[in-house]
DNA sequence: CGTTGTGTTGAGCCGAATCAACCCCGGTGG
DNA sequence: CCACCGGGGTTGATTCGGCTCAACACAACG
């Protein structure tokens, strides 16, 4: 029993939003305490509930602590996009309180939970928790690039670019959080959900995963993830137009810019 | 010169502005007139200048009163997503104000001219303009939905579904702007704009358009564009699930939900 | 008048979807 | 204990949507 509890008090993994913000502002000792103090209330989901139902009204500001969610929107026919995935660390309905409905769902990935983020919300908009304030809104600056960078990948990109990018970015922001290292990260996601993030069929989804397995750039056991080789993804990621070919060709500028071509 | 002082000051088309304004919040008399007196510091801008460039700091916040702009990113290798469109009416860089350098560049697609917005935003952050306070912040979710609905086209759907979506999209911004009608609206992009903002090839988008005349669902005449059976167009939009092949097959649901199934 | 940008059209190819099995594994219940 | 079952992953065959390449038409413009 005393271990139970003790594993509830050690174990109670806060850890990544407050490195999380750390990571967005500087933040003070004071500040993080109390972030650290948001044990109340807390919220388990299983997976597959939805946090926030499309067309619902949003819920109270939380942060989530432990486990993978999605904001998404499934259209009549039964197609899904996942427009960002949320990880722990991240935050809901912090930056943006709108009180209409929102366009899209929130639902959990995983088993996860979160806590409320009301105390520190409203320190952070008292001006008690300018760290925090400051943390917030530039983590909403974050979030938007996310969706750009995600947008990038669904409009331009090809399936090999979009899995290789989309893994760096986890890598990224899981390392951030705390959560895995500068290879390793925990990737508890079906084929089909990455196939709904990344516009693309399961089936190609495995394909591109086992090509990138097979040029030994990756590594996926058991709901780990390991990037062979960093450098050689962001590369191809970031489609730094190594293809020998492209030389040879006019490139078709493709811009606007009539002035500067 | 009476006359060319005549047309500066009646045509003075901050119209736009005022009805999206108006279209998002209740909006009193006297903040109509602030909004319409902002007529100081106009700006033109010829087509392909920048007016935010990828990287730099944003400038002031303004309102776009004339002429259609886009926010988007080049890759390296030239390739280039336009995230969204900015018509008459729509502001730039008022809902957030961030100093930091913008992962996304704004550059004019035609000939455009904007107009300082800090006054109005300065009144509606005092509390002297309440209605303009909401209809920006409304305007900030209503870009964030667009913005996820142009992700579900990238994403998930085909070339002629993401036409037809586009389509009524701006047929739907340019009637609130005061620009056109229920079927009627100004479309001067070239296909390759078009081709850059839905992830399609230039050629593709061509002949998308094409089948859409053949099909009479649309009319293209210089720079015109007219809905001919929005229903239809709609119906292809949203993929209300009309092909008879889907009914019989069971569906593949592709949603999480293991509960509810 | 050439030139340049935009739209149009055809031929051929390729990336990705679809369809259909099959495997593996962890339940779960007879 | 084992048979069954369902979810996730894997694989091959085939189809198809959309891309590439290439040429040409047309209008605006200097």
């Amino acid at each position: 029993m005393t271990a139970r509890i003790a594993s509830r008090l050690a174990g109670w993994p806060i850890e990544p939003v407050v490195r999380r913000l750390r990571s967005l502002a500087t933040v003070s000792d004071g500040e993080e305490a109390l972030v650290r103090s948001l044990a109340d209330r807390r919220e388990r989901y299983a997976p597959g509930e939805e946090l926030i139902g499309e067309g619902r009204a949003q819920r109270l500001p939380r942060f989530l602590v432990a486990g993978w969610a999605a904001r998404q929107r499934v259209l009549p026919d039964g197609r899904r996009q996942i427009f960002s995935l949320i990880l722990p660390g991240d935050s809901l309905g912090v930056a943006s309180r709108n009180a209409p409905p929102a366009p899209w769902a929130i639902v959990a990935l995983t088993a996860l939970e979160t806590v409320d983020a009301e105390p520190a919300l409203e320190a952070a908009l008292d001006g008690r928790a300018p760290g925090v304030a400051r943390a917030i809104s530039a983590a909403a600056l974050d979030e938007e690039r996310l969706l750009l960078d995600h947008m990038v990948r669904l409009g331009q990109q090809t399936a090999y670019e979009r899995v290789a990018h989309f893994l760096l970015e986890l890598q990224r922001r899981l390392q951030i959080a705390g959560l895995g290292d500068s290879q390793r990260f925990p990737l508890p996601l079906t084929q089909e959900i990455l196939a709904d993030a990344l516009g693309l069929s399961i089936v190609h989804v495995n394909r591109t995963l086992q090509q990138l397995r097979r040029e030994r750039l990756i590594e996926l056991r058991s709901g780990v993830a390991i990037l062979l080789q960093p450098q050689a993804l962001s590369d191809i990621a970031n489609c730094e137009a190594e293809t020998p070919l492209r030389r040879f060709s006019p490139a078709r500028p493709r811009q606007l810019e009539s002035r500067s071509a």
